[in-house]
DNA sequence: TCTCCTTTGTTGGTCGGACCAAATACCACG
DNA sequence: CGTGGTATTTGGTCCGACCAACAAAGGAGA
């Protein structure tokens, strides 16, 4: 009997939605005006401060844009979007992404992951190592699925600091809210298991600076990965 | 004679700059408690609505972490930020980076550049190679130096776009403003001359869908603005 | 009739004062 | 020592108001 932390969504998140789906949906399109600020808070009866602010937000992520004292419009999210537009995107699927963008994200990480385990095996500190083992270790001994999911986050995120390249740790945050939503999806489900893991042999290419090895294990664990995801993430059929 | 324009910023945004310096420069340690909104209001002289907006903003680029009614932390930002971070950091910076997160940047760049010339050369349908060869007579045409820069991130992303890949695209997206940033620092040097370009040969191999060769000379063409851009980026000596 | 200037209204940006609910700190009571 | 109530603090939200820049409408002058 498996309890979750419920959180209440601030208005500000529910308006962000709203608006959001308005767009995603087509029904606002790209370049159209939205309703006046003023509009927006009789119709929705939100104040504006709301407006305002959440307005300013979906600005951040391309959904519109905003011309001060001319008004608010529908952006070209598609064209200028950044991963954090794909996350709404993701959302307003109610999680789910079609197969041809889940296919492109898994391409991206496939090669991106590679090279990155090539980079951390020859750029590797010591300090890099031990975190490695020390995640490796509780990995193996956390039963919860959902924390599993967690650590192994954070496992990817150390090998890709071990790359001693900043660059990429910052684009595996952009990945990680991503990440976090597929793993919240698939260990949703009942029959979700412990997936099996042979980080270990990565670890030691990595210790012994192999890096072409290390690419080599990399490719197989993410292939495996995608191929064990993709058929949790599809297995219920959806809209593609 | 040359004249560029000039934006006033908004309250929020100098609010913003005003927090991220205090966090940026360790006046602020990570975990460490902000003043509550209403402080920080009566001690900056500015309503709570910047205050509460700014520290929204603030929180998705990972600068602060908000727990409602206990208050707002410096957050993490090194181990959480992701490219937005970036950005800040070197605005911060007065538009620059140290040496070695700039050879990580460019590494990055690089790495990712070739596949996308790889990639879009196997993909590319005859949409992306019109789009392609119009903007690159746009980048032959234009004197302009600002607005070739501009029709090269639009040339970037045309070929991010060929790959077929929209995560690509996204990405791609990320480091727009980033590259904008350089851009605009690089530009206002007054030595700063017209880019010599060979891009003609990229959009050949493509279109007759030579992935090796069309990375080849991605390399080839990445490495030489690598190398402009260094040059100019450090001419005057920077803290590193 | 056309041009230029003034007026008026619209719009996002900002303000300040207020209330709410959850978290916290404190204190009296058993 | 533990329990439960109470006052305070804090971010979230609301409301009504003013500001400045822009746009459209209207009027004066040529």
């Amino acid at each position: 009997m498996e309890l979750r932390e419920i959180v209440a969504p601030t208005m500000k998140e529910l308006f962000i939605k709203e608006i959001e789906g308005k767009i995603l949906s087509g029904e606002w399109k790209i370049g159209e005006q939205l309703p006046t600020e003023r509009e927006m808070e009789r119709k929705m009866k939100v104040s504006r401060t709301i407006i305002n602010s959440g307005l300013s937000e979906l600005a951040q992520n391309c959904f519109v844009e905003i011309i001060p004292r001319k008004g608010v419009f529908v952006g070209d999210y598609m064209r200028n979007g950044h991963l954090n537009t794909l996350i709404s995107i993701m959302n307003f699927n109610g999680g789910m992404l079609d197969r041809k963008t889940f296919d492109s994200l898994m391409a991206y990480r496939l090669q991106n992951d590679c090279e990155c385990a090539h980079l951390a095996a020859l750029n590797r500190t010591d300090e890099d190592l031990k975190l490695l083992l020390s995640l490796y270790e509780k990995i193996n001994h956390t039963e919860d699925i959902a924390e599993i999911a967690q650590l192994k986050l954070d496992f990817q995120h150390a090998i890709y600091c071990a790359t001693g390249n900043i660059i990429y740790a910052l684009v595996c945050n952009s990945f990680k809210q991503l990440s976090l939503l597929f793993a919240e999806i698939i260990y949703r489900q009942p029959d979700s298991k412990k997936p099996t893991l042979n980080l270990l042999d990565l670890i030691t290419a990595i210790e012994k600076k192999d890096a072409q090895e290390a690419r080599n294990i990399m490719h197989k664990i993410i292939t495996m990965r995608i191929e064990e995801l993709g058929q949790s993430y599809f297995c219920h059929n959806f809209p593609s």
